[in-house]
DNA sequence: ATATAATTAGAAATATATTTCAATAAAAGT
DNA sequence: ACTTTTATTGAAATATATTTCTAATTATAT
């Protein structure tokens, strides 16, 4: 898996279980204390987030780790 | 769990993992990409690395992603 | 006891993650 | 059509990830 395939999987992943649960990015950033913008971004694949962040994103979204590069 | 316990249990299993591979910090920076002293940073709990380098570290390692928190 | 491999660490530099602010555009609801 | 929520974007500033270089410990083997 390359390094966009991981971003790509990520963005989705999470947008994704974001919507299932009915939250916007405005209320998932909130949750997870970082901010709108930056989530935006993460979902758009234009970040790549620190494993902390990523971990509070799985947390906020009742998601485990392996879900987000399924 | 909080962001500390994220990064403990990230070390932990990272160096656990590596050890059971029987490979010592440098080769494995090495495959994954980056520097020794950031990788000896990660497993002393003293970096936060992106999601892409976690991935990575994961694959060098065939483990999956809910191993490094495990 | 000594040589060798492996881990750890400080400081400075560089690259990149993340925020803030402001503004635009698109979607959805009434 | 209008209002409101939601998503997206640019640019500039700030915080932090990551590298490089160097050197010092610590562990392991001979």
């Amino acid at each position: 898996m390359t390094d966009n395939e991981i971003l790509e999987k990520v963005a989705d992943n999470i947008r994704l279980e974001r919507l299932r649960c009915r939250l916007s990015q405005e209320k998932l950033a909130e949750m997870v204390d970082i901010s709108t913008k930056y989530l935006n971004m993460i979902e758009n694949r234009k970040a790549n987030p620190t494993v902390v962040i990523v971990i509070r994103i799985c947390q906020a979204l009742n998601i485990d780790l392996n879900t987000i590069i399924a």
